[in-house]
This record gives structure tokens, C-alpha cells and sequence, in this order.
DNA sequence: AGATCTTGTTCACATCCTGTTTACACAATT
DNA sequence: AATTGTGTAAACAGGATGTGAACAAGATCT
């Protein structure tokens, strides 16, 4: 499943600007070389994005509506030392170099060379993944004792032992655990796992799921983590 | 104490370039905002430099005698995650670019903006700093018996025999070890080790894996210590 | 300069892994 | 009871991985 492992390979990257087509131009680049792209077109829902997702680099654009970019770069730069490079235009000379002096990595001028920006950009993520080497341990959701490690694609059961999870039952559990108490259809969970569609015969996520629940369940007869729905889909509710 | 020494000693500048105009005009730059500037007319006197001092940051030339600076940047990387911005003129336009997919931080071109160019050079020498309190705080590694020296680049078994690593396995191998528990894609590992892109046909990493297996590990059919994790990539996970 | 060695990369093929399908028993719902 | 949905063992197929061998570009030595 080559389009699986590029996805599991992506790094994330959050494209900040009001204009449509700078946005666009943006994330056509990154995602033909491979990359994630997130938009925003304001201060508020970029900061509704980086609540929710794991960003590599910001792509911030220095004038926008409401607060503009130097202050959203100071903001960030308060809590985060995620790479960012801010998005100028031509006349913005004094602007750039106060932004570097804030802790921006980087500039880039419309219009964009792309090759130079994507060059820039893939240094800059590996710098920042270095970087991040010791303070990482965030990303760990813990259920009835099971820890689920989502850096480093690890489940840890409450005896501390290392169960391995193939591909597929790591990115079935993941999602469950991001959605505990919510109920996801088999078309819901195929389209997570496996971007697919699903039809009525397709039994995959049954047998997915049968094999996690060997794997994570006490009693895998009587599941108590994965639960069923029936005539709906399965449901992540484990007894706190 | 290598992490206090770093902080609270001068961070100290190489700055190669074969014209003294310029070698100056950069120094005083630095030194006036309290650098320590070392200076190298070519790529010998650079590696002198290097092996005799720490140096947090490069600024080096693109056109010099001998080893141009394109060859010595290649030639630091194959070793070093040092930051580098190169010096260019204004005529070197595709070499720039060649140059930040080379892997090199930055570019800047005479003449200098010296508030531009003070702002990256901090930002730069953060983010490399950053990088190395979690890889420096010990120089040497160990694992299941092993000892990793990155200093001297040499890998010493349990029975205490130096074992020979070539380049690509010695940096493949303290790639992942500064890494323990996180799952690292052939993506990554690649353009870690090279700087190269990965495509889905390249076996080189699988290939070095191999390699390294057969040299550390006790049965390398079953590994212990660097793990495949099918359709993602390797993890280094020796045991506790 | 030429010869030799080193080493990263490519190729080819055997083997393994894992998502999917199939089949059938059982459970839930009507 | 009939129907539909779910659990799960077993088999399958194709992609992913392990690995010996060959290759080529550099480095090193003479």
C-alpha cells in the first residue's frame, strides 16, 4: 500500500493567508512534493488548527485581518519553536527583518520561487524534528492501564509489555481512541484507515477489529474496550 | 558540564571566505554583537578550524579556491548538522538553490543587510543549539552492551573489540539511536544520511539496515535492536 | 597517472507479512 | 422462525522486506 506509507511519511504543514490564491499557490507546491497541507485564513483559525493537529511549519503570511501576522508570530513563539516562515510582499523591507528578529526562520517574497521555498522548507522541518528529540513524549493516550504511543506507532500494555500492532490495527485503535464514546461506522473507519469506500460485503474492519480485541481485551468474547453497535458500527468506551 | 560551557561561553563563528574584504567586513559584524569569529581563507584552513574548535555556525563562501564551497558543504554535511549559510554573489543564482537542497541553512548575498543577516544567524545558532542539548549532554551511546562514540565515529562491542562502520552505517546508526522508540521512515532515514529523496524503489536504507544488523546484532534473522515495522520503516528499540 | 580498495547504490529473487476475502457458526432483531 | 448482522478461523494475493551479488563513482595508495 504505497499511498498509505506516504501518508504515515507526511509531515504537516499550516499555509496562513487571507488570499485565496497565494493559499492555493502554497499548497500546490507542498502537496505535489508530498507533504500535508493545512489553510487558515485568520489568526483564530490558526489557532484552531495547531489545537488540533501535529504541525511541522507554519507558512505565516504578515498581513492579514485581525491580528496580523508579526503579532500571531510573537504569540506562537511564547509557547512553540515550531518552524515558521513568514509570507511578505515586496514592500514589506522593514516588516521581514523585525519578523527574523521575532523568531520567524525564514522569509519568502511573492512570488515564490518554488524550488527555493521547498528546498527551505524541507531543512527547516529537519531541523525542527531534531529539535524535538527530548520534549516529545506528548502524544500518548492511556486507556484502562494501555498506553497507545502515536509517535512512535507503540502500544504498551498495563504490564508495561510492548504489544505489536500491525499497520492497520495501529491506525484502527488511533482512530478510535481520538473519537472515545463516538460511534464510527465501517465506512467511517475504512475511510480513516484505508481511504476507501465501503461496501455491505466488505467484512475488513471485522476482522480488524476481531484481531485487535484478541490483542487489548481482557475477555475478547466479551469485549469491554471496543464495543459494538449493533446495525451501526463500533464504539471506543472503556470503563475509566 | 559540555551543556553549561556551551550556554555560557561565547558561540563562535567560522567565516570562510578567500576575500579579506568581505572575511572582515562579516567578523566585525559578529563580533560587535559579541561572537566569537574564527576566519579561513579555504576549505584547509575550515577543516582545521573544525577539528580544533566547536563552532556553532558557518558562513561560507561559494566561490573559493581549491574546494569550492558547494564540495566543502557536501563534504561537512556527510558528517555534521552544523548550521551553514552560505555566501554568495549576486550572480550565483542556481548555485544557492543548489546549495539549500545540498542542505545547506541558508543564503546570503553581498552586500549584506547586517540586521537581516545578525536575525538569522541567532535564529539559526537557537535551532542548532536546541538540537544538541538532546544529543551532546553525552557523547557517547550505549545500548544492549554497545557503546556509540559520536565523536570519534566508532562503535565498540560488548567484548570490547572496535567494530568498523562505514560512513552510511555510522550515520544510519546515530540517526536512530538518537531517536530510541520512534518509528523513522526510509524517507527520513535518507534524507538524514544523504539528503536525498526517497522514492519507492530505493533500497539503499534497507540494504545499510542489513549491514548493520549482521554487525551488532546476536542473530541478525531475528533482530533485537533495530526492528522493522512493516509498510513504515525501522525503530530502534534495544532491550531494557 | 594507474591500480586497488572502499562504499553507497542497484538489481534480482526468495521469503515474509498483512489486508482482504471466503465461509460458516452464532447472535440480534423483527 | 426468518432474516439480517457479527465473530472468527482459514486461505489468499500482492506488496514489503531480507539479502547475496554486481556495479560504479570516489577515495586511497603506489
Amino acid at each position: 500500500m504505497p499511498i498509505k506509507q506516504k501518508i504515515l511519511a507526511k509531515q504537516k504543514i499550516l499555509v496562513v493567508d487571507d488570499d485565496m490564491t497565494s493559499r492555493v499557490t502554497l499548497a500546490g507546491y507542498f502537496e505535489t512534493e508530498g507533504y500535508e497541507v493545512c489553510e487558515a485564513e485568520d489568526g483564530e483559525q490558526m489557532w484552531a488548527v495547531l489545537n488540533q493537529e501535529t504541525i511541522n511549519l507554519i507558512m505565516l503570511d504578515i498581513r492579514l485581518p485581525g491580528d496580523d501576522g508579526l503579532t500571531l508570530l510573537r504569540d506562537i513563539r511564547k509557547s512553540s519553536d515550531i518552524g515558521i516562515i513568514m509570507v511578505t510582499g515586496k514592500s514589506d523591507e522593514i516588516d521581514r527583518i523585525v519578523a527574523l528578529e521575532m523568531g520567524a526562520d525564514d522569509y519568502v517574497t511573492k512570488p515564490f520561487n518554488a524550488r527555493e521555498l521547498l528546498a527551505r522548507s524541507k531543512n527547516l522541518i529537519r531541523r525542527t524534528l531534531n529539535s524535538k528529540v527530548g520534549e516529545e513524549d506528548d502524544d500518548v493516550k492511556t486507556f484502562s492501564g494501555w498506553s497507545l504511543y502515536a509517535d512512535q506507532r507503540r502500544l504498551i500494555s498495563p504490564e508495561g509489555e510492548d504489544v505489536r500492532l500491525t499497520r492497520g490495527e495501529f491506525e484502527l485503535l488511533s482512530t478510535l481512541v481520538q473519537r472515545v464514546g463516538r460511534v464510527l461506522t465501517r465506512d467511517n473507519l475504512l475511510d480513516y484507515i484505508s481511504h476507501r469506500e465501503w461496501d455491505p460485503n466488505d467484512r475488513t474492519i471485522d476482522v480488524l477489529i476481531g484481531r485487535l480485541r484478541r490483542k487489548i481485551e481482557q475477555d475478547p468474547q466479551n469485549p469491554n474496550i471496543i464495543l459494538t453497535v449493533h446495525g451501526v458500527g463500533y464504539v471506543f468506551s472503556p470503563r475509566q
